[in-house]
RNA sequence: GGCCCUAUCGUCUAGUGGUUAGGACAGCAGGUUUUCAAUCUGUUAACCCGGGUUCGAUCCCCGGUAGGGUCACCA
């Protein structure tokens, strides 16, 4: 048994694509369990369309997501050896030149490269679906160059595979069809034919098929979006293949350990976001306390937080409340439950009062908070002294008729974190300035 | 349209010729709670349809239906 070689051979005509990602991650779970090695070959012969940004993104991506190749190889760096099997072909006859109208400009001539058909029909073994035939007549003698010095994407393809002794051809199920074509030429070519898996498509939640301007798909988005790459990983694992028992949670070593082709899926599974952020958050969950700070302190500067001491008072808080970094956004912007903190609130008085209760009640109690806050400044040490300081009140005269005008003055919105946190977020001035600020706008009962 | 692939809760999936068809995410309900979040507990929800084979089919076979893929001088 020859040792494993796979590849993934994405071809830098736009970001990395999460269908490409996860394709990469098969390939490379797969090579690793087997210990063999994993190919990266950038496809970039589509002069056209190839970028550099791109290419350069391909590699950026794969490191973050942590799947190394054990060798790369620039497709573009290897047509000279494609131009040598094209004349090869051509002087053994497997293939002809063919002068024909062009077909952009039909009164030009091009002299494209045709492959001699047999025309017939081909049966392959796909590790996953089983046996899949095809006939191949239909395919006419089809194009494989563009011209004697330009070979197309299934000749290249099948020449680089085997230049690189790739054993297992590990990649979407949209190129099923394309399978077939490319058996001929490698028969044509003498080359030894790999061993096939097709894995299902990743799907869009409206089942179709993820599409770069519908929906979003790069693995640069999610990144930015703040997806820890394990998040990525684990999750993208799951979808298609599974593990024989009920884990879910990996880390990169344990689905390499656990991974096989045989556990892989038939059918197309959908991208469920929802999903991802639980693992995102789970992962989140076990990032040590430093490293969490400190990714949170850039976040919390990026939202706008310019007090550095609420800064670093919000952290702990964060903790609890984010599945994705880029929740941090959406927390202090206006209706986030943390936007008492990026700007100073205004009450409605209507809603300072306890459901139900009167704006005196609100009042008589917001007044006694503050007159023990203010002769406790030590209470601003922690949240915790604070709940201390004002519990024994809020619970002799009903917490939510106490508790609920304070948050609400606090903060002045419908969500936030409980009121001694918030005070200690806010400190003991701020605190007293905000209560001063919601009984001045409670209207005193006419007398 | 031709050819090819696929079909278990909303989603990711486990599973078996006889099961209360299991888990996870989401949802819902409740506990906790001043609101939100978190957390705990409970819970709704699926074998695409029709024929066979069989004592018995979600499972095996055939047909249909649906979804997807592919039919380039793109990759």
């Amino acid at each position: 048994m020859p040792k494993v070689r796979t590849r993934i051979a994405p071809s830098p005509t736009g970001y990395l694509h999460i269908g490409n990602a996860r394709t990469a991650l098969f390939n490379f779970l797969f090579a690793r369990h087997q210990g063999g090695t994993f190919v990266l070959r950038l496809e970039d012969t589509d002069k056209e369309r190839s970028k550099k940004e791109y290419a350069d993104d391909i590699f950026e991506q794969f490191k973050w997501l942590g799947l190394a190749a054990d060798e790369t190889y620039i497709q573009s760096e290897h047509v000279e050896r494609h131009r040598e099997l094209l004349h090869t072909l051509v002087s053994e006859d497997k293939a002809y030149i063919s002068s024909e109208p062009a077909k952009d400009d039909p009164i030009k001539t091009v002299e494209v490269v045709r492959l001699r058909n047999p025309g017939r029909s081909i049966t392959f073994h796909d590790l996953i679906r089983g046996d899949i035939t095809f006939d191949t007549t239909e395919l006419k003698d089809f194009v494989i160059a563009r011209s004697i010095d330009e070979p197309l994407y299934h000749f290249a393809v099948v020449a680089d595979d085997g230049e690189a002794d790739i054993t297992h051809v590990i990649r979407g199920e949209d190129h099923i069809s394309n399978t077939p074509r490319q058996i001929l030429i490698q028969e044509a070519l003498d080359l030894p034919r790999p061993i096939y898996a097709h894995l299902p498509l990743i799907m869009a939640p409206d089942k179709t098929k993820l599409s770069k301007r519908k929906h979003q798909t790069s693995v640069k988005s999610f990144r930015e979006l703040g997806f820890l790459p394990e998040a990525m990983t684990n999750f993208m694992a799951l979808l298609g293949w599974n593990p024989g028992t009920p884990q879910e949670l990996f880390s990169m070593q344990e689905l390499i350990d656990s991974f096989s082709l045989e556990n892989v899926q038939k059918s197309s599974a959908i991208f469920d976001i929802v999903k991802l952020r639980w693992f995102n958050r789970e992962y989140l969950n076990r990032m040590g306390e430093d490293d969490f700070q400190t990714e949170a302190a850039s976040r919390l500067a990026h939202a706008g937080i310019q007090e550095s001491a609420y800064a670093e008072r919000l952290l702990p808080i964060l903790r609890e409340r984010i599945e994705v970094w880029s929740d941090i956004d959406a927390m202090f912007a206006k209706g986030g439950e943390l936007f008492f903190a990026s700007e100073t609130p205004r009450p409605d008085p209507a809603k300072i009062p306890w459901k139900g209760e009167s704006s005196d009640a609100a009042r008589k109690h917001l007044e006694a908070c503050r007159a023990m806050l203010e002769q406790t400044p030590d209470a601003f040490q922690s949240a915790e002294a604070l709940k201390a300081l004002l519990w024994p009140y809020a619970d002799e005269n009903g917490r939510g008729s106490v508790l609920w005008p304070l948050r609400y003055a606090l903060t002045g919105a419908d969500k936030s974190p409980d009121p001694f946190t918030v005070a200690y977020i806010l400190g003991r001035e701020e605190t007293l300035t905000r209560i001063g600020t919601a009984l001045a706008r409670t209207p005193i009962k006419a007398q």
